[in-house]
RNA sequence: GGGCAAGUGGUGGAAUGGCAUACACGCAGGACUUAAAAUCCUGUGGCCGCAAGGCUGUGUGGGUUCGACUCCCACCUUGCCCACCA
């Protein structure tokens, strides 16, 4: 057979059906055998893949495929995560379905999958609209209700007034509605929350354990959690003796402080104001505040917009009386919602000071600039320095006041030292269709009531009609709303709120392990067995939220006691993107390559060998049209040396290390640094590029190599090409199962034993090593293994080079690298 | 503004203290062919040189070292994430 894409297609649908019909990548739970659960995360299923699914699930099923070679016992499941808008607005745009519509993408994307040659579990895919596996999110929720986790609170959220519906942030588009253009409005609403910040220091402290993250992503993790150590003042309203709460970081700058700031939306505001001259210009500005949606309103460098409450607070450490403002860039989610200013260290004060006229005073001496004045500063002085207008700390340097500070508060009782966090519960609320019902019941009688576990699941109801406006569609469908109450059995309502797909995706690692358990969420000895995920592949967009939502599950599930686990990844991969012309693929730029014309032209092993060896996995990856015929060149050749280079040898000669010649020992070598290598780099890192460059070598080496009617050297070079053919099965394995057939070897290569690298094989009795003078190198010199400094010292002072270029300057230093490299310094 | 990456030939990249540019793409020349494709061979950082060879070279400047792409300091550029977080 020659080697054309109408046979590659031939041999690859081949392969598939096979690995397809004897379940080769099926697998159950065994604890007699050592596990590898390797996990790409799930699709949301769009229809056909694109290059970013084709990096991301050939990085992972190089993974399983070489751990199953290596004798584990592998879990490699897929799914999809598969509510969301996408096909809700397909829907809306189209009047279809949307459980249609996604399942019509499943098809599709599961075709693609099987033509990449995937070594799924097809036996454990799931979808998370199926109400198979939704029910259990519902049991989820129940618990965490149950466990005071999960509950309902009023909150803004963007409004869009004429589709009469919530938008999320990325639906809000400069102030307007994306679909509709009109302006945004914050609407106050009852969401749905879980209390993910009850887990803040577990899952901060936890970061400890994932050694195997990148350490960026735990710094992502770690910044968005945002513990910060600072005091909590306790300023007095003037009038009433009202105590004001105010944090901060900085209580070194205390006697600097020269106003007190509250967020628009604090508590006290309202009382403050009431009855003052300026009341009514004050809640015009309230108003405005607070109509203003969120991230205008954190957007960068917005002017600071405030107010004077017409009242003063006393400043615990000097009694001195200070004007409350109101101002917008004081955020009520953060700390207490209010802040002593200190206009000449912190620079936001600053700006708020000079905008407003304030009072300054500057209580850390700048070094530099000694005698500067308050009113002479053009930006805050954040830098470190000497305490000054500050008493009994005056000369004191400000890090240790901090300190000092702090202590001395605490033991008067005008402060405590504290930490606040800048992570939020999760609002998982959404007024969408598509997505998990939340399993509560309205009822005039008992109140808030969760849907009995029996009765789950609450199922999305079918066949209604979405326009994407008047509110949530779930609410306009009666069947779905009227429900009896399940205690007192009055009539009552359901809840219409869906939840947020990220809590889909926040366990579906869990419910691989049991994918179709209908008696429980799963089987808590199965995931015993499997978890945690040994390695789990996916895009660093995820970084945050995704991964962080898993852990507070799986910590919450633990807590349970279903889990006996405190972390579901044990080693994680973020993959790069997949670049065209420098730029990210996307419809848009109109710069996309399709993996399925790619695979109707080269087959899928070309496009999984190119997507490897262009770049390390974590890099970004530039597509490039002419690279991938070097690809589709090199398995060319493989396909050809396993033709005309591997010829069976009847008897089995004994392998005679004493006959070989350079040549021979020059080959055996490369083998089983081949083997070495790739073994390593699959093992460690996944520097799947480098392992492919190496397997090139070889087949560069046993290309050249002559056999000379020796049965010997045919044996060697049967090896050489059987072992090309086993380290390139995982990352070509359709090729590779062809060729593993065509020489007759038993068995399948999918689950062919991993071969091993012999050690004494890499040892080389002479080495070449480098002899360098005065930090140049001047001379390559072959040496012994092993041989002593004296012997070194004596070949390179022999060698024409060196002693050109030593002349008869003395040696001053001679520094040995075993059999690597000589310095000489004269 | 804060945090984290990264910067190496025409291109993707390799080397993480020890021969800079492995492996590949591209390009050039050659073989085969009536011709082309495919395939194979040779060359390919820059400068000087007919050559042997020499010098130079990993964003910029400094430092540590016998030796630095690699470690340290400062700067420049690009990318990503976070951001009125007190």
């Amino acid at each position: 057979m020659s080697y054309s894409t109408h046979d590659i297609i031939k041999i690859e649908k081949k392969w598939q059906d096979y690995w397809r019909k004897h379940k080769i990548f099926s697998v159950e739970a065994d604890p007699a055998k050592k596990k590898f659960y390797c996990l790409e995360m799930f699709p949301y299923p769009s229809g056909r893949i694109h290059m970013g699914h084709v990096r991301n699930y050939t990085i992972a099923d190089v993974v399983a495929r070489f751990k199953i070679m290596q004798g584990f016992n592998v879990l490699h499941p897929i799914g999809y995560d598969a509510f969301g808008q996408p096909a809700e607005n397909a829907a809306i745009k189209n009047n279809t379905d949307p459980a249609k519509w996604t399942h019509r993408c499943i098809d599709e994307m599961r075709r693609d999958f099987i033509r990449m040659g995937f070594s799924y579990d097809w036996d454990r895919e799931l979808a998370t609209c199926d109400a198979d596996y939704y029910r259990w999110n519902q049991w989820i929720f129940l618990k965490m209700f149950e466990k005071g986790l999960a509950y309902k609170k009023a909150s803004p959220v963007n409004w869009c007034p004429s589709c009469e519906t919530t938008l999320a942030n990325e639906e809000v588009i400069d102030q307007k509605c994306w679909r509709c253009k009109n302006e945004v409005q914050q609407k106050e609403l009852e969401q749905w929350y879980l209390k993910i910040t009850d887990y803040s220091q577990q899952l901060l402290d936890d970061l400890r354990l994932l050694g195997n993250w990148p350490a960026r992503v735990c710094a992502m993790q770690e910044n968005w959690i945002g513990k910060s150590f600072g005091v909590e003042i306790y300023f007095r309203e003037k009038e009433t003796g009202t105590v004001i709460p105010v944090f901060t970081t900085r209580a070194d700058t205390i006697f600097g402080a020269t106003y007190v700031v509250l967020a628009p939306e604090h508590p006290f505001v309202e009382r403050l104001i009431a009855g003052k001259p300026q009341e009514s210009q004050l809640r015009e500005f309230l108003r405005k505040a607070q109509s203003m949606s969120k991230s205008l309103r954190m957007s960068g460098d917005q002017r600071k917009e405030g107010a004077f409450t017409g009242a003063y607070a006393i400043n615990p450490v000097n009694g001195e009386q200070v004007p409350i403002w109101v101002a917008d860039y004081v955020l009520m989610e953060y700390g207490t919602g209010a802040i002593m200013a200190v206009p000449t260290h912190d620079q936001r004060d600053f700006l708020f000071a000079k905008e407003h006229g304030l009072p300054m005073r500057i209580v850390i001496k700048d070094s530099r600039r000694p005698h500067l004045k308050a009113e002479e500063m053009t930006e805050a002085y954040v830098e470190s320095g000497e305490l000054v207008n500050s008493h009994q700390f005056n000369g004191m340097p400000n890090e240790e006041a901090k300190k000092n500070i702090a202590g001395w508060m605490e033991n008067n009782g005008i402060g405590k030292v504290t930490a606040h966090w800048r992570l939020r519960d999760w609002l998982i609320s959404r007024q969408r269709y598509w997505g998990t019902p939340i399993p509560m019941i309205y009822c005039d009688h008992c109140g808030l009531v969760p849907v009995p576990e029996n009765q789950l699941p609450v199922k999305l109801p079918e066949k209604i009609k979405i326009t994407g406006e008047g509110g949530s569609p779930l609410e306009q469908c009666e069947a779905f709303v009227n429900v009896s109450c399940p205690v007192c059995g009055e009539k009552a309502r359901r809840e219409t709120d869906t939840m947020a797909t990220f809590f889909d995706s926040s366990w579906y690692f869990l419910r691989y392990c049991d994918a179709h358990n209908n008696k429980a969420i799963f089987d808590p000895e199965k995931t015993a067995y499997w978890m945690p995920v040994d390695q789990y592949i996916g895009g660093i967009e995820h970084a945050i939220l995704h991964l962080l939502y898993s852990r507070f599950f799986t910590k919450f599930l633990r807590d349970t006691g279903l889990l006996k686990i405190d972390e579901p990844f044990d080693r994680l991969l973020t993959q790069g993107m997949v670049l065209k012309d420098g730029e990210v693929m996307s419809k848009s730029r109109g710069n996309i390559v399709d993996p399925g014309s790619v695979i109707d032209h080269y087959g899928a092993d070309t496009l999984r060998l190119f997507i490897l060896f262009a770049a390390p996995p974590e890099d970004q990856l530039e597509w490039n049209d002419s690279a991938i015929d070097g690809s589709w060149r090199f398995l060319n050749r493989v396909y050809q040396a396993v033709e005309k280079k591997y010829v069976e040898v009847k008897q089995e000669p004994i392998r005679n290390f004493s006959n070989f010649d350079e040549m021979d020992h020059e080959l055996y070598r490369e083998i089983h640094a081949t083997i070495k290598k790739v073994t390593e780099d699959f093992s460690k890192d996944l520097k799947f590029n480098t392992a492919i460059s190496q397997i090139m070598i070889l087949m560069n080496k046993l290309e050249k190599y002559q056999v000379e009617d020796s049965p010997e050297k045919q044996v060697l070079l049967n090896e050489a090409v059987k072992t090309v053919v086993l380290l390139l099965a995982p990352i070509a394995p359709h090729l590779c199962e062809e060729l593993w057939q065509g020489m007759n070897q038993k068995g399948i290569v999918s689950r062919a034993d991993w071969p091993a690298y012999n050690q004494e094989a890499l040892v080389q009795a002479e080495v070449l090593m480098v002899v360098q003078v005065n930090g140049k190198v001047r001379a390559k010199i072959l040496a012994p293994r092993d041989a002593s400094e004296e012997q070194l010292r004596a070949l390179a002072l022999k060698d024409g080079k060196i002693i050109e270029y030593l002349g008869d300057k003395p040696v001053r230093k001679f520094i040995v690298v075993p059999n690597k490299i000589i310095s000489i310094v004269v």
